[in-house]
DNA sequence: GATATGACTGTTT
DNA sequence: GAAACAGCCATAT
């Protein structure tokens, strides 16, 4: 049911390392949900012992009513924000054993 | 059971 | 870059 879903949300999303962050979809992906909205269903409704700060949107830019503390928590753990937008391609995090593809014009 | 809502995403215009 | 549209799932009323 979809109790054992919402445990492996919560799995993925504690297994987030402190100083990276990840997307809905990522963690949706990563945890088998069918779409993103359960992701932040689950924050909404029992991500209050979760680091929600480190779910950002696909955009790299957090949730719109959490937006000031979660920039301000993702500090702390020394991920810079750019006023709102969150430098994904350097903080995203990438799941052990996936290496990185850097793009066709060099792009770092 | 239908409608509306929400910590969303991707494509298209 | 912004706006519109469609898909996606669980709750609340």
């Amino acid at each position: 049911m979809d109790d054992e879903l919402h445990e492996r949300i919560r799995s993925v999303i504690a297994d987030v390392p402190a100083g990276t962050v990840a997307t809905y979809g990522d963690i949706a992906a990563l945890s088998g949900a069918p779409s993103p909205r359960l992701v932040g269903r689950v924050l909404a409704e029992d991500g209050h012992d979760l680091p929600w700060q480190r779910i950002l949107r696909a955009n790299g830019t957090p949730a719109p009513h959490l937006a000031h503390e979660q920039l301000e928590r993702l500090r702390g753990e020394g991920v810079l924000a750019d006023g709102q937008r969150v430098d994904l391609r350097k903080y995203r995090w990438r799941p052990d054993g996936v290496a990185e593809e850097d793009g066709p014009d060099g792009l770092f």
